[in-house]
DNA sequence: AAAATCAATGTGAACGTTTGCAAAACGAAT
DNA sequence: ATTCGTTTTGCAAACGTTCACATTGATTTT
């Protein structure tokens, strides 16, 4: 029985051409073609030309899952996300990709489809080192501490942390909420009904906070029928618009947490007859670019979600080249769009 | 020096429990812990327990890299997209993950930005074997030789293909432009311009075929001055719409190949202040979300893009399973959505 | 001219799985 | 009891890389 020494033949199976073959048609070990695929400054450069050459004949290309398995690093970026298929993401995600254009990380792209379970099996799976890094948008709560308890680099992103603990990016939601409420109360408005997202979701309780705050510092008293439950989804708004139609008198004016819900709420009270901005006011909360298209369109408070993407993605490149971290929790600023949702009250 | 044999001890480095300290947690040999893994039928019932316990109580989770360098299967699928930040490749994307939902397969995403260069040395990577099959969406024609002369399964999305070489799935863009075309004409419109996508861009292409062919057979005949080269962008839309404004007279109607470059014209036209549709109709084409919010409510040709991408991903899995195939290329019909940015010619 | 230094190259052993093959265990049939 | 099929189990060898270490060859220092 011969000893199985180290590696052997190839040219087996489906796969393409391995570092072995490339090694031979150049005439040299495949540890050398090695250093030439990872830049190493200590080859040839005539031999290190020979490699490349050979490379492009054999049509040589790496094979990620064992450059993982022995080296460590996998090269890939993991993205967990609810849904891919909102505006709000999707602006995100550009600002992710250009982060990581100039890099040669890839990303792996893990949807939720909102079900708490799946976030937490998918977060077990990529902290095992089948990616280099994480990135959540908008996480559970309870999905924190699992990815917290391995040694995996990760940046959340829309999720205030009070804790500390993670790395975060996220919009300046509080402020943002209390300057949409304080510019409602600028025009004139005293009865000001907000449509909440899900409780329990960081962005949307900050955002109720502020628009509480901005109430309080107006001296103007929080009314709890005035806070409609909503889901940050367009039916959400749509059933706070029914449900603050049905109060004795509407208020009037409506801070939505955001734009989606805005536009379901505008929707329930137009199919009323109701006339916005003239009647009642709207104001929402991203700005996603159906807010500029919307009858009437839509005044909101803008989140730089390009911006957001990419100082996440950026933070967490750091994170895993191991670079100094002066701000582990980043919060970029929100601003008021004015357009056509919103006046002084009639009365 | 003794003879390098099978698996060694483990708990190394990094990364989490291996199938190893599994199988001495439980009892049992590395491979019985593998047959479980797998789902393997030759496994004594009261063994899978106790490996299924080591499992649980070891918080073990597979290594997917080593899996798919021994087993050559990774469960990934690749999914290459010019740019996520369109709602209409979200709807696909969101079709997709529909599909995947049941499986264990996983989405390794690559964004082009519109750059073929990228593309191409993207698909070289991943048809080395990095993922099991292949969604292309939208590709550009260079693209799809380098996929085929490898043996890697895979479906193109949005690519009615004349040389039937790939599996496909798209939507009926000839005669859903035909449609179009021949409900302005049905409306009494004889004018009619197009405002066409990149030339090159297939679907594209088809669509003012079909456009063209409508015209043909009401017996009017085609204006070249009336067709203005897009790019599928709202900016194209804006260009187009002043292009058309410098003529003496402008159309009364105008079929645009999708939907942002429609909403793209109305803004320029509008910005004229000419009226839509009292003065001239427009019609788009995919049914995008924004389209139902614009004003006017644009009328447009839908497109089942959560279908198609449903479709595709379910057609791509029957594919790396080895099923049998039947129809490789599909088209799934568009359908006319009347709202409200076109009405008869006024004159 | 020999010794010491340093860069360039090669060797062998991982990395965590799957899998072909052979050994062992178990019943059933003789 | 012995033989013969089945399961069930385990060993060893891949899979295509990276990396620590040993070796070689060239260049400088003494």
């Amino acid at each position: 029985m011969t000893r199985p020494s180290s590696p052997k033949a190839s040219t087996r199976s489906s796969g393409g051409p391995t570092i072995i073959d490339v090694a031979r048609e150049a005439g040299v070990s495949y540890t050398t073609v090695s250093r030439v695929i990872n830049n190493k400054h200590n080859v040839r450069s005539d031999k290190r030309e020979r490699v490349l050459r050979a490379m492009q004949r054999l049509g040589y290309v790496v094979n990620q899952h064992a450059r993982m398995l022995a080296g460590g690093r996998s090269q890939m970026i993991g993205l967990l996300v609810q849904d891919l298929g909102t505006a709000y993401i999707s602006e995100i995600v550009r600002g992710i990709e250009t982060a990581l254009d100039t890099t040669s990380y890839d990303l792996l792209l893990y949807t939720t489809h909102r079900r708490p379970f799946r976030e937490t099996s998918y977060l077990m799976q990529m902290s095992n080192g089948i990616v280099d890094g994480l990135l959540l948008v908008s996480p559970y709560r309870e999905s924190l501490p699992i990815v917290r308890q391995r040694p995996i680099p990760h940046v959340v992103i829309d999720f205030n942390d009070e804790t500390q603990e993670s790395a975060s990016v996220s919009a300046t939601n509080w402020q943002g909420a209390y300057e949409a409420t304080s510019y409602l109360i600028g025009l004139g408005h005293r009865r000001i009904a907000c449509v909440t997202g899900l409780p329990g979701i960081v962005s949307s309780d900050r955002r109720v906070e502020g628009y509480c705050a901005a109430l309080e510092a107006a001296g103007i008293p929080i009314d709890p029928q005035l806070i409609c439950v909503g889901d940050f989804e367009f039916q959400g708004g749509v059933r706070a618009g029914e449900q603050l139609l049905r109060l004795d008198t509407l208020p009037t004016a409506i801070f939505a947490c955001n734009d989606v819900s805005a536009l379901g709420v505008i929707d329930a009270l137009q199919a009323h007859h109701i006339r916005i901005p003239e009647e009642v006011s709207v104001i929402g909360f991203d700005d996603i670019p159906s807010s500029a298209y919307a009858h009437p369109r839509l005044t909101t408070i803008r989140q730089p979600l390009f911006d957001i993407g990419r100082t996440a993605m950026e933070l967490l490149l750091d994170m895993i080249s191991g670079e100094e971290l002066t701000a582990k929790q980043i919060e970029l600023a929100t601003s008021l769009v004015v357009r056509d949702s919103c006046q002084p009250p009639f009365s």
